[in-house]
DNA sequence: GTTTCAACTGAATCATTGC
DNA sequence: CGCAATGATTCAGTTGAAA
């Protein structure tokens, strides 16, 4: 394939863990090639000594050499290092996703802001099962936080509000998730212990990747661990990319993944129709279809009090006032406004109707009812 | 009293507001002199437009003179000096709170921890009752971050953590604090608008100063405001401290504390959370928790006449008809329906079961089995 | 007095397209 | 790039008038 185009950057390896260190292999990558960054990088937790349970057994701790830093200022170049790295290969139109606790994410957050990215959203995991704090010198700390944000601000970005407010059974999805920590049969353990110390849960990665990317999408994960964004990405019909520095982690992720199987799904499961989405038709058009006459009253939410006259060049003209739908209804209003929702028509015998009806007509006419 | 000790660094005048710059107010108080700080600096909410509801009615944003900054270099600066003059003041057992949101609270964070603070939990205030996102954009911004640090690491410091175990109804006092925002009468008002943009609910402050101080301890805001931490620590029997730039603020907060009687605990400050065993939960959380598969069939009433598809996004499809479990089953039935009991999933080998049984599970995760 | 309903509101970084 | 035109979009709670 590169044969082909030998001119051309390489596109990035897809559904595929490199194997190395995170920045050296981020500033290996193409630029401008990934749609979705997932980041679960070490939260510097600097724990200083051994913490034991009311019941005596001993608490096992992340201790592991990947979590160690000399200082703040150590950590603040490895965050920066792999941030920049992110955003180089993100495209332009791309997110980023990050999770730590309060050990971590104040620094994360700061660097991601000074770097250029925009904040869209913190997201709070709220955990139903969290370890207690043993002690009773502190409040149980049950939450850890995401920051979602885009590479640049202003930029186009992919939200699929439908879908979060479908999952949420009607309502908008929330800044809080309330959602279990990974346990049980979904904790990946080799001879009885856990393979890795901090394995999120597929729960979380699902909403996050639901959220911010569409099926074909390529998403990125500089911290892969044993791979459960890859996992879900291939269960949501999405492309991954892994970075990762241990052999273990690497292999275990490795053989986790190849052992989804995305189904025989229809991929229409996974696409979530957005209403934005529906191409723009222009008023006149009702009078071209015949679904509304030049002459014929709309009235301003249905009020006798307030008609308007339809221009046979798609206008509408209210006392002196003549202009679009809305035009009109905005000068009435005094605010911005959807001339669509605002006008009602009149059929004989009965009640007023938004001219939106007609616009789904008319549209229903277009696709070729 | 001054006479008796004129050697001695006066004592910082208690019960009284100063009015002034908050970090020239700060650097006149005697060090070492202050229990607790409790902040909620302005966020540098850096609103650029107008913003309107569905309904055509303007939000009444944040723009007030005091959270404007030139830059982040210029928030920063000004966080820097605050938040170093409050550790200045700090006795070397005292502790610190900062309430922000995703716009400031990790530059804040970050920058306390450079000065020296030492983190000992951060807590999420959940809000019952956020304002939403009215253009369907982002996540409902739900919730605010508060930051619990100490002056300087293993130092002894408060924490009633008998009081706010009884305060939870007997389980440890968790991080996330699910609470309504100020409105309704406790909000303060003058010719009917309200007289803050962001007063805080009593019961925020009552949980944060019956968590972090004793009766007689010295409570200093910095950024007063309409005085919700004096008038919380007049009812609790603290002793307080504000500082506070505006004439306006200064004069209603003193006249509102003026007015309380300690001991006379406003029943509001009572708000304990919403049992979790009565929180809802969204169909869309199975297939998050891998109970229920995209593309799975589910049965009405178990008849093989009527399957249903479920969709990746939480919605099933049924024939032609889209929506949530109660909404096909409404349109299957002509009556409102209860669809965790009128659909069914059947496993290998299993008879049909109503896809309540997978909602007990998710619960069961969700409570931490 | 009770119930119902419309109006209003809260720390909000809140659009996209075509010219 | 800026500007103008089009048009998509809300949840929990309080208040007060109407029924």
């Amino acid at each position: 394939m590169a044969k082909c185009h030998p001119r051309r950057e390489p596109a990035v390896q897809l559904d595929h863990i490199h194997q190395g260190d995170c920045v050296e292999v981020l500033n290996s990558l193409p630029e401008r090639s990934v749609d979705l960054v997932f980041a679960d990088p070490p939260y510097n937790l600097q724990l200083q000594q051994e913490l034991w349970r009311p019941n005596m057994t001993r608490v096992d701790a992340v201790d592991d050499e990947w979590d160690r830093f000399d200082d703040f200022a150590a950590y603040d170049r490895f965050t920066r290092a792999w941030l920049a790295g992110c955003r180089r290969v993100l495209k332009d139109t791309g997110t980023l996703w990050v999770i730590g606790s309060y050990h971590n994410i104040y620094r994360v957050g700061a660097i991601l802001m000074d770097l250029g990215y925009w904040i869209l959203n913190d997201v709070v995991w709220v955990k139903t099962n969290p370890m207690p704090n043993f002690r009773g010198v502190r409040f149980t700390n049950a939450h850890e936080t995401l920051i979602w944000a885009q590479k640049e601000r202003g930029a186009r970005y992919t939200f699929n509000y439908e879908a979060m407010k479908a999952l949420n059974d009607g309502l908008q999805m929330r800044s809080d998730w309330e959602l279990p920590i990974c346990t049980g049969a979904e904790r990946l353990k080799l001879n009885g212990t856990k393979v890795h110390a901090t394995q999120k849960p597929g729960a979380l990665l699902y909403r996050v990747l639901a959220a911010a990317s569409e099926p074909g999408d390529v998403v990125l994960d500089p911290f892969f661990g044993t791979g459960t964004s890859g996992a879900v990405a291939k269960k949501l019909h999405r492309r991954w990319v892994g970075i990762e520095r241990h052999a273990q982690y690497v292999q275990v992720a490795a053989e986790r993944i190849a052992q989804i199987e995305p189904g025989d799904l229809a991929r229409e499961l996974f696409v979530f129709p957005r209403k934005r989405a529906q191409a723009r038709l222009p008023f006149g058009v009702l009078l071209e279809q015949g679904l509304l006459q030049p002459g014929q009253t709309l009235y301003f939410r249905d009020d006798d009090a307030r008609p308007a006259q339809v221009l046979a060049n798609g206008q509408i003209k209210c006392g002196e006032r003549i202009g679009s739908i809305h035009e009109v209804a905005r000068a009435l209003l005094g605010a911005p406004s959807n001339g669509w929702e605002v006008w009602f028509f009149r059929a004989p015998g009965q009640p007023g109707q938004p001219i939106d009806y007609l616009r789904a007509q008319a549209r229903a006419m277009r696709d070729g009812a």
